[in-house]
DNA sequence: TTGTACGCGTTATCAC
DNA sequence: GTGATAACGCGTACAA
């Protein structure tokens, strides 16, 4: 691959792909010549006749110019191909980056495609831009000793937020906290010092429970988002809910055993339709059940994403939707090519959720104290439940 | 909504909502008293009885310290509660960054929906991580006054990525290059100075379109993803085809006519499913055909996420793929929920795109000149398509 | 192997 | 309204 198939515009010489052994790209730019080195503040000062100081007022507009001035600071800068005061010198002098790191699930590629995702970090990343600030993404990541784990160490950032949740002991939200950054977290870390943002994940999972009850359904089943980051996929043992799991999945999963006792528990490895559809085989393909006591009538899913795959394994067992299964999804995002299936499901306020976290880096960015903020959700009962089977 | 729900933990006082007046994130922070302030590491050197450059020459491992030194350094460190050298200054003095911007399309939301984009996103991430570079994103944005805008002149990048296309008249383009940052473009936009990764979208477009007519069709339409950034939405004019649009979607439909004159050209506002969904209602749903000369039976769409949408609006017309409408897509991503139907696509290399995209990356960064590369794509036939009816 | 000296480019403070 | 000065915290020639 990467074949040079097409015209090449500009000369490829070492181009693509590259040679052996390139330098580090973060090793230090070579000293350029006096000549062609980009000019400075202090030259377009000199340049417009005026101090440092005043130059820099000219561009930040923090103090009281002349404005004969400062179209003359803008000309000289211009003159000589100026294009602003250096980010870096300015935040080293400030004490600020502008940057917030934000921390997502550990393959982006799955990260992104669950829409209550892409929908979180759109509200994220629009919120905190209109303050200035701007983003840096972080890979969620295990093994702080690879390269990618080195970001949390060495990026500049003045707050950092877990968007996806995280775990109490992931080793890198150990070292963003002993640089003294800042963290927010959705749905967790519930952290001590961290500002936390989340719905009610228990409550409104028990509401959707007690949906299916009141619906007749006995043998309720419940496919899981990870419980925790290593890829384990299959029933959820006692042994492993000893085990800490993320906070949201914890509380979805305690909010349905608020009402009822599920015939089983089915962890999917990714929150991802392809999961919730294998999960949903694992669990409805026997007609004598998981627990050999019957096929599950209902389907609790800990996200519409993995509730959408349980939906389509229904198509390919041949089970009706709701008419055998009743399917429940979490986070009310929208599926259009589900139609005409409307997903019963517990919809939160994404973009509260997202300006509820903007707001939360602003506090922390001026001094206040670490908040935690809990939102509704509610359930919206769409076309994919229905009275059990015999009701 | 924003109410306060839930347990709370922290003082709530002066958390979300906050209150009226805040001041501006990036201003800067109060100077704090001489005591509380962190430690430097020229106070870790202090501590452990060593010249900072000794201290500094232990962190970074640069150059030769004894082993006996660096302990006693390290453990100065852990007494004072250092947590390393600070990333700004560090970025200052070796001007260097360590970032990289990356900018995808204007809503972020239906940007990453898009399992091309994230899965391009997640490898560009990936192997710029390795190499120790952060990402920064930056929203795509027409107006330069707004806020984000503010990003592209004042966050600290070490090269910009366009990820999803971009203009050439883009305006944070010539921000960004005036600013004398190297610009990375996938697939646009191709401007001097710019390095360029793109596939081959006008020869594979073209062989799908040549795929079509050995099945015997006639009448194809097309479906395109958004010519410019505008939200326009409908048959796409001579009079907009004038104004340029973005490469990919120029190429695309120039390879379609390279073998077919299409029946209908038909834009969509956003590369999201919906989209592809209604442009297929308005391209199929009238019997006689959008120009009167009968229905197309068969769809290009420049996306597969679009020819998903038009898979879907068939179902809902009674139109039956392919037997009475072939589709094919672009872009080869996988799309379980599907189902039972596998997208005859052009299939392109997403891993190598994104590798390609940063090894040029890399190579500016080295000071190397821009580079070209187009990388193939093939036809993949999946069962979308078929003999044109009545052949 | 370690220390000295300097500069990276900017901005806050204060005096004028 | 403008200018001088002093940091901001660190990396790196170079000398010792």
């Amino acid at each position: 691959m990467l074949r040079q198939t097409g015209p090449v515009a500009n000369p490829p010489a070492g181009g693509c792909p590259p040679t052996t052994r390139r330098p580090s790209p973060i090793a230090p730019v070579p000293r350029p010549a006096r000549a062609t080195r980009r000019p400075t503040l202090a030259d377009v000062a000199a340049a417009a006749g005026v101090s440092a100081s005043t130059a820099s007022l000219a561009f930040s507009g923090a103090g009281p110019v002349a404005v004969a001035t400062r179209e003359r600071v803008l000309a000289a800068a211009r003159g000589l191909g100026y294009a602003g005061p250096d980010p870096t010198a300015a935040s080293l002098r400030r004490g600020r980056s502008g940057v917030v790191g934000v921390v997502v699930g550990e393959r982006l590629r799955d990260a992104f495609r669950d829409p209550y995702v892409a929908t979180l970090l759109d509200g994220v990343v629009d919120a905190l831009a209109g303050e200035g600030l701007a983003i840096l993404l972080l890979p969620m990541t295990h093994d702080l000793s690879g390269a990618p784990a080195e970001q949390y160490r060495t990026a500049a950032m003045d707050a950092v937020v877990f968007a996806t949740g995280g775990l109490p002991d992931d080793p890198a939200l150990a070292v963003v906290r002993d640089r003294g950054v800042p963290v927010v977290s959705i749905e967790g870390p519930d952290v001590p010092g961290a500002s936390l943002v989340r719905v009610d994940d228990r409550t409104g999972s028990r509401e959707a429970a007690e949906h299916l009850l009141a619906l007749g359904h006995e043998r309720v089943a419940v496919v899981t988002m990870p419980w925790r980051l290593d890829g384990h996929e299959g029933a959820l043992g006692s042994r492993r809910r000893r085990l800490r799991g993320f906070a949201d999945c914890t509380a979805r999963l305690a909010g349905v055993e608020d009402a009822l006792r599920p015939v089983a528990v089915h962890e999917c490895a990714t929150n991802a339709v392809e999961h919730g559809r294998r999960a949903a085989h694992a669990v409805l393909a026997d007609p004598a059940g998981p627990a050999g006591r019957g096929r599950p009538t209902a389907v609790v899913a800990q996200s519409d994403v993995l509730a959408a795959g349980v939906v389509q394994a229904c198509g390919e067992l041949g089970l009706a939707v709701p008419g055998d299964v009743s399917v429940v999804g979490f986070d009310g995002v929208d599926l259009p090519w589900l139609r005409p299936h409307a997903l019963t499901t517990l919809v939160q306020p994404v973009a509260d959720k997202a300006r509820a976290t903007a707001d939360a880096v602003l506090g922390r960015l001026g001094g206040g104290e670490p908040t935690d903020v809990t939102l509704p959700v509610h359930l919206r009962t769409g076309t994919t439940t229905g009275p059990a089977p015999g009701r």
